[in-house]
DNA sequence: GGAAACCGGACGCACTTGGTCCTATTTGGA
DNA sequence: TCCAAATAGGACCAAGTGCGTCCGGTTTCC
């Protein structure tokens, strides 16, 4: 299916969630967060501790703290979020100079091939934003994937 | 790591080894595409079995039997290919019309939001073809996958 | 008729994912 | 000064799934 993890689909998610407190310029605790996007508590607190270690969000400790957006939204691409959560953007195990994981490297016709796909791929995730994804208001014209399609 | 699964990856190799044999105008037996590719006998037979059923390679069974391209290498797009083997290329579990699979689903702020991306990524890699990856040899030019990336 | 080869399905191991929980640390307020 | 609130970080267990293997059935050529 070629799919993501779920994490990051939360993410995604929480994200668009904690710019709506941005506007009030507040933070959020984890339990109105996790109120607010409908996902379990536990699971938003995972979430959100992987993108505080990503940068994407700060978290403020001890009472009245909670998260807030380290970015604006328009400011994050979308790779950003999938490399903290999915590690580096590849479709296959065989990417630029790694070398010694596959055993059938020296035969290997395919062998470099897959690089410029991968970097084709990491441009368009690159290129939306999690603005476009979190709903039309903060929409700046065309989302950046359409123009990929023409 | 955003990954297609191996079978996909051996899938790739595989087409290179027959293409060759295809340019001699004969089958291939697996014992002898596997040793071609570097592969196990049997998982070389699991992947011909799916590039079958997906129309991508023609077996000929019988004694003298073996397996023959279904069409060129820069007629199959590699977005075929992963289709075969990991089903409908999208991100994220909720695509197009789908519903019912995500519990938050009234409430979502990304629904429907992600179509847009999941298109650009089929479409960059349904201009991939599997002779853009299987070696400079059957190469027309710039692989389609750097256009992408201006 | 026998051998060679594909076809379809089933099985089992192993790895990754995910959800949860616990403890330590920090901070604000009574 | 103490307590409550909240994040930080890690450990853990269960479930799902990918992947390699194997077996019986069918087809075709010699």
């Amino acid at each position: 299916m070629l799919r993501l993890s779920k994490l990051t689909d939360y993410a995604v998610v929480v994200l668009a969630g904690l710019d709506r407190a941005e506007r009030n310029r507040r933070v959020m605790a984890v339990p109105e967060i996790a109120l607010a996007s409908g996902l379990a508590e536990p699971t938003v607190a995972k979430v959100l501790k992987i993108l505080g270690q990503a940068g994407l969000v700060e978290g403020l400790r001890g009472a009245r703290g909670g998260y807030r957006l380290g970015r604006a939204l328009h400011e994050i691409p979308l790779s950003d979020v999938i490399v903290a959560f999915d590690g580096p953007i590849a479709l296959t195990a065989c990417v630029d100079g790694a070398s010694g994981g596959c055993e059938a490297e020296a035969m290997c016709p395919v062998r470099g091939r897959w690089d410029p796909v991968n970097r084709a791929i990491r441009d368009a995730l690159a290129h939306v934003t999690i603005a476009d994804l979190a709903g039309p208001a903060r929409c700046h014209g065309t989302p950046a994937a359409l123009v990929l399609n023409a």
